[in-house]
DNA sequence: CTTTTTCTTAATATTTTCTTAATATTTATT
DNA sequence: AATAAATATTAAGAAAATATTAAGAAAAAG
């Protein structure tokens, strides 16, 4: 489980960590906001806990930026007490509210309440995927064809695993880039996805009988069930 | 939604009761735990607000119980402040926890947080449409007659299924081009929808005996239920 | 630092879709 | 019934989107 800790008072980020070290989680810690979205980028979150009072974005705004991206547990510490604000914090999109000075027993009882729930959810979401004689492991990031594996590259794997995983649903060459890529989309990033796209089917060995990868014209592309 | 208030207090319980409807909710409302049980054996619960003090079986208890057959989030409210009950109620299952006496506000937004949280996962409903023997599928980007599907291209699809989310409406042929097109209608805009519209037409398979797409004159094209 | 793998760019080909324009038909009005 | 206006039909060329290929750049591995 890793749990990304933003605040700017370092005693308290630290003594943050060290409860959560101690009961076993995989803690990154940052003073900043920037910092903050630049390791949700790159790490696999699964509960981030955020001050209110960051000094370049506050935590309100990080917390909105977060949403739109990402769907983990958020729990606001933060030594304001308005409950204007704990309220602002639950309708931005927050989960939880611990006020400062906060008992460390319950900053790690809802932590675990959080990400109990956050599990539990995501029980329902297979870490692998079916597709006709195709397995997708996401963990080994491996793919399988009939017990076979074939190679495929990270890009590659990724997209595969994001239409495996929307399965039926068009997506969007513009939705694709941006989830696979996490950059904003041009129009000539349209042909980095047709050649990875095209690496992918002839991978799979696609023919006449067996497409697993259907063009949506105008729209993207789908793998069907 | 439906959302089940469990307190002996019958004053805050009717208060909660008040709040939860002004805001839209279905609220199934009991004095007693026992009651509370049967409640959720019968009706769709997706969310619970649980008093600790109850006369029969005490809220934890309730909450330990409910946890072994329901996954929809619980809320604890109490007088009780003890750190140790918060802890203990997080701990056993509840998602989040408030303590009387609470500002309606906050009541609101923590509700609110948790369904936003227990839908977002539980969603993936598509939005289709059903005209007569056709399905729309917008997240497939599909057409169906009967079953079967209908090749249909993007703008033929965008132009069908904007006359079929306003079923029974006229929609002008201006509107219908300035929608479909995100283009200012001009005098020859009118020629390529009359096109399109007869493609769509030819695919669909009108006939004598079923026309899905009706001419209204001068004004523009219509979809009956 | 070198080698290997992976990714992106660019140029060209192919396919699909859209629009235009010319002609025909239907509808409403007088 | 004649006429004008609106819509329908048809086919073909234009435009847009995707597919293919190859080569060089970038990143990762050794």
């Amino acid at each position: 489980m890793n749990i990304l800790v933003v605040d700017d008072e370092i005693e308290i980020a630290d003594l943050i960590e060290l409860y959560l070290k101690n009961e076993g989680y995989n803690v990154y810690k940052t003073y900043s906001s920037e910092k903050a979205l630049k390791i949700i980028e790159k790490r696999n979150i699964d509960l981030a806990l955020l001050d209110i009072m960051t000094p370049d974005i506050d935590g309100f705004t990080l917390c909105q930026t977060i949403r739109r991206n990402h769907n983990f547990p958020i729990i606001m510490v933060t030594a304001k007490i308005t409950d204007a604000d704990k309220i602002k914090g639950l309708n931005i999109g927050a989960d939880d509210y611990i006020t400062k000075p906060f008992m460390p027993l319950e900053l790690i009882a809802r932590v675990k309440a959080q990400l109990r729930r956050y599990k539990s959810y995501n029980q329902s979401q297979n870490k692998i995927l079916v597709i006709k004689d195709l397995t997708l492991d996401k963990d080994k990031h491996e793919c399988l064809k009939n017990g076979k594996k074939i190679n495929l590259t990270p890009t590659e794997f990724s997209i595969l695993y994001l239409l495996a995983s929307n399965k039926d649903k068009v997506i969007t060459t513009k939705k694709l880039f941006e989830e696979v890529w996490k950059e904003t989309y041009l129009t000539s990033s349209n042909a980095t996805i047709m050649v990875h796209i095209r690496h992918l089917r002839e991978k799979l060995g696609e023919n006449d009988k067996i497409k697993y990868i259907n063009t949506i014209w105008g729209v993207g592309y789908q793998i069907e069930k």
